[in-house]
DNA sequence: AATGTCCCCAACCGCGCTCCG
DNA sequence: ACGGAGCGCGGTTGGGGACAT
Protein backbone atom coordinates (compact mmCIF):
# COMPACT_ATOMS: atom_id res chain seq x y z
CA UNK A 1 0.00 0.00 0.00
CA UNK A 2 1.23 3.59 -1.25
CA UNK A 3 3.96 2.59 -2.41
CA UNK A 4 4.06 3.10 -6.65
CA UNK A 5 4.83 -0.22 -8.20
CA UNK A 6 6.88 1.49 -10.62
CA UNK A 7 9.29 2.60 -7.91
CA UNK A 8 10.35 -1.08 -7.26
CA UNK A 9 11.19 -1.15 -11.15
CA UNK A 10 14.97 -1.40 -11.96
CA UNK A 11 16.90 0.63 -14.30
CA UNK A 12 14.62 3.89 -13.22
CA UNK A 13 17.29 7.48 -13.31
CA UNK A 14 16.85 8.99 -9.75
CA UNK A 15 18.60 11.93 -9.06
CA UNK A 16 18.95 15.27 -10.39
CA UNK A 17 17.30 15.55 -14.33
CA UNK A 18 19.00 16.26 -17.30
CA UNK A 19 18.03 19.52 -19.31
CA UNK A 20 16.87 16.93 -21.68
CA UNK A 21 14.73 15.10 -19.28
CA UNK A 22 13.01 18.14 -18.29
CA UNK A 23 12.53 19.38 -22.08
CA UNK A 24 10.85 15.73 -22.49
CA UNK A 25 8.56 15.90 -19.51
CA UNK A 26 7.90 19.94 -20.64
CA UNK A 27 6.85 19.23 -23.91
CA UNK A 28 4.60 15.71 -23.50
CA UNK A 29 2.62 17.43 -20.44
CA UNK A 30 1.88 20.73 -22.28
CA UNK A 31 1.03 18.85 -25.35
CA UNK A 32 -1.45 16.31 -23.61
CA UNK A 33 -1.62 17.05 -19.97
CA UNK A 34 -0.12 14.72 -17.49
CA UNK A 35 -3.51 12.31 -17.04
CA UNK A 36 -2.03 9.44 -15.15
CA UNK A 37 1.28 10.16 -13.75
CA UNK A 38 2.54 6.29 -13.84
CA UNK A 39 2.05 6.50 -17.74
CA UNK A 40 3.57 10.00 -18.14
CA UNK A 41 7.22 8.77 -18.14
CA UNK A 42 6.08 5.87 -20.78
CA UNK A 43 4.34 7.78 -22.99
CA UNK A 44 7.13 10.86 -22.99
CA UNK A 45 10.15 8.65 -22.98
CA UNK A 46 11.21 8.76 -19.50
CA UNK A 47 13.30 6.68 -17.75
CA UNK A 48 11.48 8.35 -14.45
CA UNK A 49 8.94 7.01 -12.18
CA UNK A 50 5.68 8.38 -12.52
CA UNK A 51 5.44 10.12 -8.80
CA UNK A 52 9.33 11.82 -10.00
CA UNK A 53 7.70 12.74 -12.94
CA UNK A 54 4.58 14.84 -11.03
CA UNK A 55 7.21 16.20 -8.86
CA UNK A 56 9.20 17.67 -11.28
CA UNK A 57 6.75 18.69 -13.02
CA UNK A 58 4.92 20.66 -10.03
CA UNK A 59 8.13 21.92 -8.23
CA UNK A 60 9.95 23.10 -11.21
CA UNK A 61 8.63 23.22 -14.38
CA UNK A 62 5.23 24.58 -14.72
CA UNK A 63 5.38 27.22 -16.45
CA UNK A 64 3.29 29.29 -13.69
CA UNK A 65 5.79 29.15 -11.19
CA UNK A 66 6.86 31.83 -9.77
CA UNK A 67 10.94 31.99 -9.60
CA UNK A 68 13.23 34.04 -7.60
CA UNK A 69 13.75 34.94 -3.69
CA UNK A 70 10.57 35.23 -1.37
CA UNK A 71 9.75 38.92 -0.67
CA UNK A 72 9.13 40.19 2.55
CA UNK A 73 5.55 40.26 1.99
CA UNK A 74 5.42 36.71 1.29
CA UNK A 75 7.99 35.44 4.34
CA UNK A 76 5.43 37.33 6.28
CA UNK A 77 2.05 35.56 4.43
CA UNK A 78 3.90 32.74 5.31
CA UNK A 79 4.29 32.99 9.18
CA UNK A 80 1.01 34.04 9.05
CA UNK A 81 -0.48 31.38 7.30
CA UNK A 82 1.86 28.89 9.04
CA UNK A 83 0.99 29.72 12.69
CA UNK A 84 -2.55 29.02 11.58
CA UNK A 85 -2.15 26.10 9.57
CA UNK A 86 0.88 24.73 11.08
CA UNK A 87 3.28 22.57 8.76
CA UNK A 88 0.25 22.40 5.96
CA UNK A 89 2.61 23.16 3.23
CA UNK A 90 0.66 22.77 0.28
CA UNK A 91 -2.17 24.58 2.18
CA UNK A 92 0.04 27.27 2.60
CA UNK A 93 0.97 27.17 -0.71
CA UNK A 94 -2.39 27.74 -2.02
CA UNK A 95 -2.67 31.13 -0.35
CA UNK A 96 1.16 32.12 -2.49
CA UNK A 97 0.36 32.01 -6.03
CA UNK A 98 3.50 30.60 -8.13
CA UNK A 99 5.28 29.06 -5.25
CA UNK A 100 5.57 24.83 -4.32
CA UNK A 101 4.95 23.69 -0.77
CA UNK A 102 8.69 22.54 -1.41
CA UNK A 103 9.39 25.43 -1.93
CA UNK A 104 7.83 27.11 1.43
CA UNK A 105 8.89 24.06 3.40
CA UNK A 106 12.47 24.68 2.36
CA UNK A 107 12.17 28.46 2.69
CA UNK A 108 10.25 28.01 6.10
CA UNK A 109 13.12 25.30 6.81
CA UNK A 110 16.44 27.35 6.09
CA UNK A 111 15.68 30.96 6.63
CA UNK A 112 12.50 31.52 7.99
CA UNK A 113 12.95 29.82 11.38
CA UNK A 114 16.21 31.46 11.80
CA UNK A 115 15.04 34.61 11.58
CA UNK A 116 12.08 33.81 13.96
CA UNK A 117 14.62 32.66 16.24
CA UNK A 118 16.47 35.44 16.29
CA UNK A 119 13.84 37.57 17.30
CA UNK A 120 12.96 35.47 20.22
CA UNK A 121 9.58 33.58 18.58
CA UNK A 122 9.22 29.88 18.84
CA UNK A 123 8.79 28.84 14.98
CA UNK A 124 6.72 26.10 16.22
CA UNK A 125 4.68 27.41 18.57
CA UNK A 126 4.94 31.17 17.67
CA UNK A 127 5.27 32.54 21.02
CA UNK A 128 7.90 34.16 22.64
CA UNK A 129 10.83 31.65 23.51
CA UNK A 130 11.31 32.80 27.42
CA UNK A 131 7.52 31.90 27.21
CA UNK A 132 8.18 28.43 25.69
CA UNK A 133 11.33 28.09 28.16
CA UNK A 134 9.05 28.27 31.69
CA UNK A 135 5.84 26.85 30.38
CA UNK A 136 4.81 23.25 32.06
CA UNK A 137 5.63 20.64 29.83
CA UNK A 138 2.41 18.53 30.71
CA UNK A 139 -0.74 18.52 28.20
CA UNK A 140 -2.27 21.87 28.62
CA UNK A 141 -6.09 22.09 27.45
CA UNK A 142 -6.33 24.32 25.37
CA UNK A 143 -8.43 26.93 28.52
CA UNK A 144 -5.36 26.53 30.44
CA UNK A 145 -2.94 27.66 27.62
CA UNK A 146 -5.25 30.63 26.82
CA UNK A 147 -4.74 31.82 30.25
CA UNK A 148 -1.25 31.10 30.18
CA UNK A 149 -0.72 33.36 27.76
CA UNK A 150 -3.47 35.87 27.95
CA UNK A 151 -1.08 38.23 29.41
CA UNK A 152 1.24 38.51 26.43
CA UNK A 153 -1.62 39.91 24.38
CA UNK A 154 -2.23 43.23 23.53
CA UNK A 155 -5.96 44.40 22.41
CA UNK A 156 -6.31 41.06 19.72
CA UNK A 157 -5.66 38.09 20.15
CA UNK A 158 -3.07 35.62 18.29
CA UNK A 159 -5.11 32.73 16.41
CA UNK A 160 -2.86 30.29 17.29
CA UNK A 161 -3.33 30.68 20.98
CA UNK A 162 -6.78 30.40 20.57
CA UNK A 163 -7.74 27.89 18.19
CA UNK A 164 -4.63 25.46 18.35
CA UNK A 165 -4.27 23.40 21.61
CA UNK A 166 -0.33 22.21 22.43
CA UNK A 167 0.96 19.69 20.25
CA UNK A 168 -1.88 20.46 18.04
CA UNK A 169 0.20 23.62 15.84
CA UNK A 170 1.30 20.99 13.52
CA UNK A 171 -1.96 19.02 14.04
CA UNK A 172 -5.89 19.20 13.49
CA UNK A 173 -6.86 22.67 14.90
CA UNK A 174 -9.08 23.08 17.13
CA UNK A 175 -11.38 25.63 15.84
CA UNK A 176 -14.88 24.30 15.30
CA UNK A 177 -15.32 24.06 19.47
CA UNK A 178 -13.94 27.65 20.36
CA UNK A 179 -16.32 30.34 20.86
CA UNK A 180 -13.56 32.85 20.30
CA UNK A 181 -13.56 31.77 16.06
CA UNK A 182 -13.30 34.97 14.66
CA UNK A 183 -14.94 34.03 11.38
CA UNK A 184 -18.69 32.83 10.42
CA UNK A 185 -17.32 30.66 7.94
CA UNK A 186 -15.99 27.14 8.79
CA UNK A 187 -12.16 27.37 8.30
CA UNK A 188 -12.60 25.40 4.63
CA UNK A 189 -14.51 28.56 3.58
CA UNK A 190 -13.13 31.29 5.60
CA UNK A 191 -9.13 30.61 3.95
CA UNK A 192 -10.84 30.55 0.31
CA UNK A 193 -11.74 34.08 1.46
CA UNK A 194 -10.38 36.77 -1.23
CA UNK A 195 -9.58 38.73 1.71
CA UNK A 196 -7.76 36.09 3.48
CA UNK A 197 -4.65 38.42 3.63
CA UNK A 198 -5.81 41.51 5.05
CA UNK A 199 -7.93 39.39 7.61
CA UNK A 200 -4.75 37.93 8.82
CA UNK A 201 -2.43 41.15 8.63
CA UNK A 202 -5.39 42.71 10.96
CA UNK A 203 -5.02 39.57 12.96
CA UNK A 204 -1.68 40.08 14.15
CA UNK A 205 -0.83 43.90 14.59
CA UNK A 206 0.12 43.29 18.12
CA UNK A 207 1.77 40.02 18.60
CA UNK A 208 5.07 39.10 19.48
CA UNK A 209 4.74 37.47 15.55
CA UNK A 210 3.73 41.35 13.90
CA UNK A 211 6.01 42.97 15.68
CA UNK A 212 9.20 40.40 14.43
CA UNK A 213 7.41 41.23 10.91
CA UNK A 214 7.56 44.78 10.95
CA UNK A 215 10.76 45.13 11.87
CA UNK A 216 12.14 42.10 9.93
CA UNK A 217 10.88 41.34 6.83
CA UNK A 218 8.90 44.05 5.77
CA UNK A 219 12.27 45.93 5.95
CA UNK A 220 14.28 43.68 4.11
CA UNK A 221 12.07 42.00 1.51
CA UNK A 222 11.94 44.41 -1.13
CA UNK A 223 15.81 44.85 -1.89
CA UNK A 224 16.32 40.95 -1.25
CA UNK A 225 18.44 40.38 -4.54
CA UNK A 226 17.03 37.49 -6.86
CA UNK A 227 18.56 34.24 -6.45
CA UNK A 228 19.03 32.14 -9.37
CA UNK A 229 17.90 29.12 -9.52
CA UNK A 230 20.57 26.51 -9.95
CA UNK A 231 18.63 25.68 -13.33
CA UNK A 232 19.07 28.78 -14.99
CA UNK A 233 22.13 28.09 -17.24
CA UNK A 234 21.29 25.30 -18.53
CA UNK A 235 17.90 26.60 -18.99
CA UNK A 236 19.21 29.49 -20.81
CA UNK A 237 21.47 27.30 -22.44
CA UNK A 238 18.56 25.25 -24.34
CA UNK A 239 16.26 28.55 -24.91
CA UNK A 240 16.53 27.94 -28.45
CA UNK A 241 14.37 25.11 -28.47
CA UNK A 242 10.72 26.58 -29.01
CA UNK A 243 8.59 25.70 -26.50
CA UNK A 244 10.83 25.02 -23.77
CA UNK A 245 12.31 28.18 -23.64
CA UNK A 246 9.27 30.23 -22.77
CA UNK A 247 8.05 28.44 -20.16
CA UNK A 248 11.30 28.80 -18.68
CA UNK A 249 12.47 32.10 -19.58
CA UNK A 250 11.14 33.67 -16.58
CA UNK A 251 14.32 31.99 -14.77
CA UNK A 252 16.53 34.62 -15.75
CA UNK A 253 14.77 37.70 -14.16
CA UNK A 254 17.10 40.69 -13.80
CA UNK A 255 16.87 41.93 -10.61
CA UNK A 256 14.59 44.83 -12.00
CA UNK A 257 12.36 42.41 -13.33
CA UNK A 258 12.30 40.40 -10.11
CA UNK A 259 10.91 43.81 -8.35
CA UNK A 260 8.16 44.02 -11.04
CA UNK A 261 7.15 40.39 -10.10
CA UNK A 262 7.24 41.21 -7.14
CA UNK A 263 4.72 44.07 -7.64
CA UNK A 264 2.44 41.50 -9.22
CA UNK A 265 2.81 39.38 -6.36
CA UNK A 266 1.49 42.20 -4.15
CA UNK A 267 -1.19 42.90 -6.56
CA UNK A 268 -2.43 39.38 -6.72
CA UNK A 269 -2.48 39.04 -2.90
CA UNK A 270 -4.26 41.67 -2.41
CA UNK A 271 -6.58 40.58 -4.81
CA UNK A 272 -6.34 36.95 -5.11
CA UNK A 273 -7.98 34.62 -7.63
CA UNK A 274 -11.13 32.50 -7.03
CA UNK A 275 -9.35 29.52 -8.62
CA UNK A 276 -7.03 27.68 -6.09
CA UNK A 277 -3.25 27.53 -7.91
CA UNK A 278 -3.26 24.06 -7.90
CA UNK A 279 -6.80 22.73 -7.72
CA UNK A 280 -5.90 19.16 -8.55
CA UNK A 281 -3.49 18.81 -5.61
CA UNK A 282 -6.10 20.08 -3.25
CA UNK A 283 -8.46 17.29 -4.71
CA UNK A 284 -7.54 13.31 -2.32
CA UNK A 285 -5.62 15.49 0.60
CA UNK A 286 -7.48 15.31 3.46
CA UNK A 287 -6.09 18.61 5.10
CA UNK A 288 -7.28 20.25 1.52
CA UNK A 289 -9.98 22.87 1.24
CA UNK A 290 -12.62 21.25 -0.46
CA UNK A 291 -13.15 22.56 -3.88
CA UNK A 292 -16.43 23.60 -3.09
CA UNK A 293 -15.04 25.82 -0.83
CA UNK A 294 -13.60 27.93 -3.79
CA UNK A 295 -16.99 28.35 -5.62
CA UNK A 296 -18.47 31.31 -3.78
CA UNK A 297 -15.74 33.19 -4.97
C1' DA B 1 45.31 27.33 -3.52
C1' DA B 2 43.64 23.67 -0.62
C1' DT B 3 40.71 22.04 2.77
C1' DG B 4 36.86 22.09 5.89
C1' DT B 5 32.32 23.56 7.20
C1' DC B 6 27.90 25.42 6.52
C1' DC B 7 23.73 25.85 4.23
C1' DC B 8 20.37 25.76 0.49
C1' DC B 9 17.24 23.27 -2.11
C1' DA B 10 16.03 19.55 -5.46
C1' DA B 11 14.69 15.14 -5.00
C1' DC B 12 13.50 11.07 -2.55
C1' DC B 13 10.92 8.36 0.96
C1' DG B 14 7.16 6.71 3.52
C1' DC B 15 2.63 7.27 4.89
C1' DG B 16 -2.29 8.20 4.59
C1' DC B 17 -6.01 9.00 1.75
C1' DT B 18 -9.28 8.34 -2.22
C1' DC B 19 -10.83 5.84 -6.02
C1' DC B 20 -12.27 1.90 -8.29
C1' DG B 21 -12.96 -2.86 -9.53
C1' DA C 1 -16.67 -4.68 2.43
C1' DC C 2 -12.22 -5.37 0.78
C1' DG C 3 -7.82 -4.70 -1.35
C1' DG C 4 -4.84 -2.82 -4.86
C1' DA C 5 -3.42 1.23 -7.53
C1' DG C 6 -2.54 5.83 -7.75
C1' DC C 7 -2.09 10.44 -5.80
C1' DG C 8 -0.57 13.99 -2.73
C1' DC C 9 1.46 15.35 1.36
C1' DG C 10 5.09 16.29 4.98
C1' DG C 11 9.58 14.84 6.53
C1' DT C 12 14.18 13.88 5.37
C1' DT C 13 18.41 13.43 2.75
C1' DG C 14 22.46 14.50 0.28
C1' DG C 15 24.79 16.98 -3.58
C1' DG C 16 27.00 20.94 -4.43
C1' DG C 17 27.82 25.87 -4.08
C1' DA C 18 29.30 29.53 -0.85
C1' DC C 19 32.02 30.87 2.60
C1' DA C 20 35.63 30.50 6.23
C1' DT C 21 40.10 29.07 7.71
Amino acid sequence: MGKHSCCYKQKLKRGLWSPEEDEKLFRYITEHGHGCWSSVPKQAGLQRCGKSCRLRWINYLRPDLKRGAFTGQEEKLIVELHEILGNRWSQIASHLPGRTDNEIKNQWNSSIKKKLRQKGIDPNTHKPLSEIDNRPTANNSSMELELELEPLLNNEESLTTIFCRPGEVTGRLNYESNPHFPFDLHPGSWLSQNSISSQLNSQFHSTSISTFLQTDFSSTGSVLPLQSPRGIQYASASSSSSQFSWGLADWGLSDQEGKLGDNKQLEHLSTPSCTPPDSQNQAAHPHSIPDTAWADC
